[in-house]
DNA sequence: GGCACGGCGTGACTGATGTCACTCGAGCCG
DNA sequence: CGGCTCGAGTGACATCAGTCACGCCGTGCC
């Protein structure tokens, strides 16, 4: 276990930033802080596994974790991403099971971990944050009905749509083009997302850009001139889901 | 809208048997029933469609009521089937949101419908059954993620050994020759659940039997003799899930 | 500059599975 | 009894996508 951080106060920004916690007041988010524990991990650091005690609640101050679950042979469906701010592993904390999926970081980063006990604590003594709770449970539920679904039925060029289009939402940038995107994941970080393999993304790019709903711009840029088009290849209504 | 339920006193202990709402005290339990209409719709009944606004919650006192999403080409994925005693649409009540899934009834079924308006003062007069709406938000994610994953990584094969294992769980009876549950679906409805196609159930199905995985009695009543090596052609750790 | 490596593109092959088409048997109803 | 419908089994076929194999390109290191 690494040390504790010497400076518990940089924690406060961070937690007000997890849904969980953010309509708290200061003292008892102070209060939490001291009970957190900071840890630098470098990439591939895997955090726990499926099927695990949940010891507690992480929380990513930077870097990047994937969350996944492993089929005996080996195979990987990715279940979501968490960057900066976003809480990992919510889910167990609330019915003391174990830990549904594993999570590994993919890049070198910055953790926050809360034990167990001190989040039950919080909990007994503010039970209002079960507002903040079902919120962030709900958003995961409806994450999930829709990577179940697309998934489920659509080719591995739709799903690859899907993705892009959620990256323009949350990170792209407004151009005269269209809305940009800097890709900073692999062709197999992608392939992993999608629950398909390395080639088969590159072949799918490679039809989305023919179909010119997608333009490359360098090597790690592109731009989406029209998103509805994108979107367009996805089920019925969807498209600004979380 | 069908006539409010003369008896309202009769969905009193429907209301008891849904999860969120059964740890409420006898006059809250007594309101809510109040609020509540019944009415019996028959087979193929819609109840809501993805992307509706949300008007309220229903229950299932008879019959069964099917979860599902559509893709634009009608493709068709069941996320989970619901019933007597459990509650539909839990979801957008929470974030007043649309429903993110529709709902169908597959038998001539008796549904209770409670307002929305009727849920909020609820809510806002028994703040404590967040607890309950946690619990099954936190179910209903465990029950995602396992379909996620054996949807994206396991073959058709696999997926009826899951479902199967599963019906053996909740409506299994066990003899002495194994587990024997009574299929009351069709080879088409267990194809929707596992994302695949009927004929590609019928071929799974003699798979399994001569594997010697299940064996079939009669035309609805299969046996499984050792659970655990239908089990194994599971993802690692799993099956014991809800 | 040469070399290794990682990320990407692509062709070839193959396996799984969805779809089409047909058959069979059971139950139902006239 | 005959016809109808529905669910199930099965063969043929096409398609999608995963895998193998190989080549290209840019980066960084020696």
């Amino acid at each position: 276990m690494p040390a504790p951080s010497d400076v518990p106060d940089s924690l406060f920004p961070l937690l007000r930033q997890i849904p969980v916690f953010a309509e708290l007041d200061d003292t008892a988010l102070l209060q939490l802080a001291d009970r957190c524990v900071a840890r630098s991990v470098s990439t591939g650091h895997v955090l726990f596994t499926t099927g695990e005690e949940c010891r507690g609640l992480y929380m990513v101050e930077s870097g990047r974790v994937r969350i996944y679950r492993t089929n005996p042979e080996g195979r990987e469906q990715v279940l979501h991403i968490e960057g900066p701010g976003r809480a990992v592993a919510e889910l167990p904390l609330f019915d003391g099971g174990t830990y549904p999926a594993s999570a590994v970081t993919i890049e070198d980063s910055r953790l926050v971990f809360l034990p167990r006990a001190a989040f039950e604590y919080l909990y007994r003594t503010h039970p209002d944050i079960a507002q903040s709770v079902i919120r962030a449970l709900v958003l995961r539920l409806r994450h999930l009905v829709q990577l179940t679904q697309t998934l489920a039925l659509r080719d591995v060029a739709a799903r690859l749509a899907m993705l892009l289009a959620g990256y323009a939402e949350s990170i792209g940038t407004a151009t005269s083009a269209g809305i940009e995107i800097v890709l900073d994941r692999t062709q197999e970080e992608l392939a992993l997302e999608i629950g398909s393999a390395r080639q088969s993304v590159s072949r799918a790019m490679k039809e989305l850009r023919q179909k010119g709903l997608i333009q490359a711009i360098g090597r790690d840029r592109l731009i989406i001139p029209d998103i509805s088009r994108l979107l367009a290849l996805l089920p019925a209504g969807e498209g600004r889901r979380e």
